[in-house]
DNA sequence: GTCAGTCAAGACTAAAATGGTCGGAGATCT
DNA sequence: AGATCTCCGACCATTTTAGTCTTGACTGAC
């Protein structure tokens, strides 16, 4: 429940990855280079074709820019503070609602429950809460996170340090 | 994104209706009554049989008690204030989390992703914000709320009064 | 100009989650 | 005991998601 799709972890990934690129955290002497789907992909073991096809919605919708030809490749087309991660999961997964009726497009799909939803008000509530929790938190604050590391020994399950 | 199952929203009108029933609001003479799926149904307009499904789910976690047999039914088996919106969540769609890699039950199925993940610390400070959001409000919480009337005027959007 | 490397766009398949259905087991009342 | 009303749990259909494949267009280097 409230898991997040694939396909919105792999547009957090690799935009937080070309924040770091960029800011010079990986390779010191070349900042703002520009970076491949190949590179991403394989730098955080996903599937490669689903990558290309996520980058190109972020590209979309302006988060990215593309450059074709060879050396060719992504780049950020933004500040990481002002791309939030709500920013990324609309683009992605489409307007976000903790239940449909909050965003009909045409007011005549409306659900069959609306008259009689008790629920409708508080949800909202919590809806609103959540989606200002994700406005307020851009890639910017996902880069400099000291790397989780799992400690696989014998029997115990994974080790946070 | 970020929707709501219809199997948690029937969850949560139900087990507000169920407390509002409880509470001698829609029928005072005769509060604590028992109340049975078709009655819920008819109410909130949702399938029957798929409500009864999720009953059965909030029986099982012990949210509401079952009674058999001709005027039979179900009962909050707690007060409404100690039935918590991510408790029942966490019943209809099992346990909740932003990505798999926070609940993993064997350590073995961990994504492949996850040495080179590079968003895990900070996507579980945003769920661990979620979930307190989703602990703090209960049941009562929705009870005795307005209802949000839609006004369907000709061409005017719903509009909330 | 050719060629290799890159993004762009779509159709297509496979797998999983979700929504919805059915026949039967248990309890109560007459 | 029988009829009836209820919950229960296995079952199927549909939708969504994840992933793959193919084709095409653009760019830069040789």
């Amino acid at each position: 429940m409230l898991k997040l799709s694939k396909k919105a972890d792999y547009a957090l990934m690799a935009l937080q990855y070309m924040a770091m690129v960029r800011s010079g955290e990986t390779s010191p002497f070349n900042p703002n280079r520009i970076v491949n789907t190949k590179e991403i992909a394989e730098e955080h073991h996903i599937p490669l074709e689903l990558l290309a096809k996520v980058l190109q919605t972020l590209a979309k919708f302006d988060m990215v820019e593309s450059q074709n030809g060879p050396k060719g490749g992504y780049l950020l087309a933004r500040e990481p503070r002002e791309i939030t991660i709500a920013q990324v999961l609309e683009a992605i997964e489409g307007p976000l609602g903790i239940a449909d009726c909050y965003h009909e497009k045409d007011e005549h799909v409306s659900c069959e429950q609306i008259e009689h939803c008790n629920i409708r008000t508080p949800l909202l509530r919590v809806q609103e809460s959540i989606f200002h929790l994700l406005s307020s938190m851009s890639i910017e604050d996902m880069m400099a996170e000291p790397p989780l590391i799992i400690v696989e020994s014998r029997k115990t399950k994974g080790v946070q340090l």
